[in-house]
DNA sequence: CAAGCAAATGATAGCGCAATCATTTTGATC
DNA sequence: GATCAAAATGATTGCGCTATCATTTGCTTG
């Protein structure tokens, strides 16, 4: 790669060919471009009229090289098919964008396995915040993650043992309390429909079956699960396998979201199963469909958009040192009650 | 930052540390990493080793710097909120991850001013491939775009001056059809509703606007739409107007895309106005809900995943000089007639 | 077993920028 | 206008890695 020793060659266009149209040196250059308050009006000008006119776009990873700072946060969800995630991931585009912060995000597939290489990943781009989510990481990628010492915000649940900071609220007592809500309107024998079974929907159904058992109400053929992701599609058709299972001895049905719940909800109606009068249908997440179906579907709401907004404030508070180790918050849940299950 | 001459004082781990721990030189560490195929099974077991023993993760800056090869891919959405971006993502994910690459994503909310800024963004990180989408760009971020020499692909529509390779569909030509549909199924007095009407809103309603107009069907009257964003909420509220406005006079509502068409068909219920009966809708991408709603709704179907998929694959090819200039996609699309058009 | 070549390894230099410290210029003050 | 502090600007160096070219090692072959 021999070339002519002062650029002009390639095309790449640096901050010395600024610094030389300029006449100024290079590190003013670069204050032009970071701390613009540190550099007269008139050079300010000067630079920037050479800056224009070359069209110089800054080397991100030169400057990230010589600073030490990289300005990335690196965001792990495990599906970007999953209105839940970008929720979450929209409020923290809107604080992170704001603070001039770019998002470097990895899907994971809800696999630890894939987390971890995907965390190796960001690891390397020296990112300054992490936002990760659940607390589900291989041994590896959890001795990575403390050892890295880099702001880390785990979201989306509640966990005793944090890497560092982590906001979300408790799966289990949300799933206690459908079953509560479920029993004051009168329903006894309530289903459980579940896919994908990560961490998340494991601890409701486990806040649904404690709930049950402690009334003597539970029985394991009131559960229908699949490792397949969600659709509405299978929430059809565990409906239907439910259903059938339970020989219509069932009156409710707890789904572990609202797509789930939405593919019972249309399937209860082409099989003429009048919802709530004869069988209620709860969700979980409250998306907005969840409003506007007929009969409207009660489901369980959280704020996602400001879980990624939180996260995202407590990465910046934690690198302004502005805030006490390991914050967990809880986020908490609230059951909207509809139609659905409204007898 | 007077530190210990080499490094161990401050943890960060670089490849010189393990080279003195493996007792090879550094590139050779480098080669192990990066060319793994050129050292030979003994030294790469003892370089392996002292990098699991040291946890060294490379610094990709550096790589990227003295490499001048990022391994990034920058892709520039309207919105993190809408599924029919969310899936073209999961496409491009789903080869650049095979492939190694990642992907830094930003989000210009619609806004070409906003998509100008962090189109710099992503050339600030020497990206090797750019996705963007539409055609709507300021000059300025066009004339950036075209100098920068990237392969960069623009989706989401056609365009006939494309910056360099294009893929996308006729979203004039699937408002027609829409028309010639609905026109096909009986239908006389057809309106439209649109929402958020960026550029690819606008062609969809051009092709809707001469369709009817051809056959001297058209009235302003028949066009209800709103600046904000789309959602089922403002579908309701738009075909009530839209309603109003035409005194029950229409037969058929266009929606421009499925949430204002759920939010249309969800008023309707409510309204007891029967479709297909009295009233057919019809909705624009075909989003897993369509087929399952009752009654099911007509959309336009388009392989958005598939989109993504492919237009992650010309970037591959284009970086392999594997392609002819200006490459351009048609991907089609598809009316997915349904109930709720079906009288 | 020496010649010849490929494979494996290493030494050097520099990618583009900002931290650090040094120097110059400006402005305030009496 | 001399003195001093503060503001503005610059020279040097190195961040951690890889491209390039040089050297060494291992291996084939007559």
């Amino acid at each position: 790669m021999k070339k002519a020793k002062k650029s002009g060659s390639d095309g790449k266009i640096t901050l010395v060919d600024v610094a030389r149209i300029a006449a100024v040196s290079p590190i003013t250059v670069s204050r032009v471009i970071n701390q613009p308050e540190k550099v007269s009006d008139a050079v300010k000008l000067k630079v920037q009229k050479a800056i224009d006119e070359l069209g110089y776009i800054p080397n991100q990873h030169a400057s990230s090289l010589a600073s030490a700072r990289s300005g990335i946060i690196g965001v792990a969800i495990p599906s970007l098919s999953n209105v839940v995630f970008t929720d979450v991931l929209r409020g923290i585009y809107k604080v992170m964008g704001a603070a001039g912060y770019k998002v470097l995000l990895v899907d994971t597939h809800y696999s630890p396995l894939e987390e971890e290489k995907m965390v190796r990943t960001l690891l390397s781009q020296s990112p300054e915040g992490l936002i990760i989510t659940g607390g589900d990481q291989t041994p590896a990628c959890d001795q990575l993650l403390r050892k890295s010492r880099i702001p880390t915000v785990q979201i989306m649940e509640l966990l005793s043992n944090p890497i560092d900071m982590n906001i979300g609220f408790s799966h289990h007592l949300a799933g206690a309390d459908v079953v509560d809500h479920l029993l004051g309107k009168g329903y006894r024998r309530i289903g459980f429909i579940g896919a994908r079974m990560d961490p998340r929907v494991q601890q409701r159904i486990r806040g649904y079956t404690q709930a049950l058992s402690e009334r003597n109400l539970f029985e394991p053929s009131l559960v229908a699960t699949s490792p397949e992701p969600s659709s509405i599609a299978l929430g059809g058709a565990l409906f239907k396998s439910l259903i059938a299972a339970n020989e219509g001895r069932i009156d409710a049905v707890f789904c572990a979201n609202d797509d789930l719940a939405l593919g019972a909800l249309f399937e209860a109606q082409r099989m003429n199963i009048a919802i709530p009068k004869q069988l209620a249908i709860c969700g979980f997440n409250d998306i907005e469909a969840a409003a506007f179906v007929n009969p409207s579907l009660t489901s369980v709401a959280v704020g996602r958009y400001e879980m990624g907004v939180k996260a995202a404030e407590l990465i910046i508070q934690s690198l302004n040192q502005q805030l006490p180790e390991h914050t967990q918050i809880d986020m908490g849940f609230v059951i909207k009650q509809r139609d659905s299950t409204n007898r």
